[in-house]
DNA sequence: CGGTGTATATTTACAGCGTAAGGCTATACT
DNA sequence: AGTATAGCCTTACGCTGTAAATATACACCG
């Protein structure tokens, strides 16, 4: 073996050659377990199996390796939890802060809900997470610097941060949990329409049948992941709301 | 192993030593459970406990009986969930579907989001139900109704149901899991403003200050229950928009 | 080369979870 | 009186997170 020489001094992993990035592993040797491969399984599983299916000893499975191995990478499940949320979290690009704090906010609501969207769990556990997460602080921090640079006082700001976070969280947090998967609608929709009688609840029934007519017919219901189009409209109502409040402030 | 043969002894009669004596007719006799006992219960733990300490053995012995006795009533744990949500959003009542479409919603909001924070693990868990909530689909009947008899088509009060719910649930949401109870906010903003380094996140910090001066001079900050200022923002941002699409409709 | 130290992985174990299966008892009805 | 039933209890199984002790493998020292 080919081990480098003295200069590895403080190198705490094993001499597998993994120098700067080439995981290329020879022979029955695994790679070693890192904090970093056990946040990718976390995810890929929770993704794949539903955060409730998210155990240790599934995620050790996952990984080829005993649950209690993993105590070796991270402190406890909670830091799992931490971790993953962090990850989602810093999926999101953080807008430029130049002149268009509209168009940035918009961005950036889009980009969430999608994150959102595709890691259906993430919405409740983002917002059940007690410990500050550092992407999220970062997130905040830059909508603040925009909607200041922008104009907005300290307490709109504060204010439209809110709101959006709301609104944003709130309506992925209802979409995730609804029972329909975008293609599937119509079918849910004849389920629905079974266990909610059209005689006791006429409005819900119009409300039905005008969604299933609305995406049978616009082609951007059909394109568009998910909700997308009923999330933009809220999006853009409280956007208005903003920019009115902006333009009355001076 | 406690010696146990058939001898029927040990009944834990005699007001169930439960605290609340309850009007027994007849000696040491306990009064029977129910499931409106059982989810009285349920609810109270949550309230008291967190909705994670809600498990079918701590209930039972809330309740002066065994865990499995809780199965004559209940037929899994997912219907007392089911059965503690239908509670929370009963008690929101549903607003007369009189011609003030706006105090309507408004008054909704404002009686969801107290209910919400007076049982804080309930937000969560009426997103995360995917069985519907008899409660919730009436109360969705009544909103399409009263937004429909104001004027708004279907697809608006449709949007607008989706829109306002989001933000109620959402802000809800996010006020329960922050680390503060209304009376130690400077605390915590102490805590907090050593978590994030003022130099890197100046914008945080600028919004941090005026949050503890904000609560620290207003009037309203501190006889409002928790953040009912800001919640009623953002409503109130909700609302102006949904009104102007009502004018322009027409 | 052998010895030692350290980091990682495993084994075992425990308390708690939801709940299936079956047993007990006190009442209700024939 | 005899039987059926409804409500409660006991036991047990497979799952959970994780503490503690053990085993393994490698780096470095002499």
């Amino acid at each position: 073996m080919a081990v480098n020489p003295s200069s590895g001094r403080k190198r705490p992993l094993s001499a597998t050659g993994s120098g700067s990035g080439s995981p290329s592993d020879r022979q029955g040797k695994r790679e070693p377990l890192t904090r970093d491969r056990v946040l990718d399984a976390a995810v890929t599983l929770a993704d794949e199996a539903g955060v409730q299916a998210l155990s240790m000893r599934k995620l050790g499975q996952a990984l080829g390796v005993e649950a209690m191995s993993l105590y070796n990478h991270v402190p406890n499940k909670e830091a799992i939890l931490d971790g993953i949320v962090e990850r989602v979290v810093s999926e999101i690009d953080l807008p430029e802060s130049g002149d268009d704090w509209r168009g940035a906010m918009r961005e950036r609501a889009i980009q969430t809900y999608r994150a959102l969207l595709r890691h259906p769990w993430a919405a409740s556990l983002i917002e059940s997470r007690t410990n500050p997460i550092p992407a999220r602080t970062r997130s905040c921090e830059n909508v603040i610097g925009v909607l200041r640079g922008a104009g907005f006082s300290i307490r709109h700001a504060y204010h439209a941060f809110l709101t959006l976070d709301s609104y944003i969280y709130g309506f992925a947090l209802q979409e995730v949990s609804w029972p329909t998967d975008k293609a599937e609608l119509p079918e849910a929709i004849v389920t629905y329409q079974k266990l909610i009688p059209a005689d006791r609840f006429p409005n819900i029934a119009a409300m039905m049948s005008f969604i299933a007519d609305d995406r049978a017919h616009s082609p951007l219901a059909q394109t568009e992941d998910g909700y997308a189009p009923e999330f933009e409209f809220g999006l853009d109502l409280i956007l208005d709301g903003l920019e009115r409040l902006r333009d009355e402030q001076d």
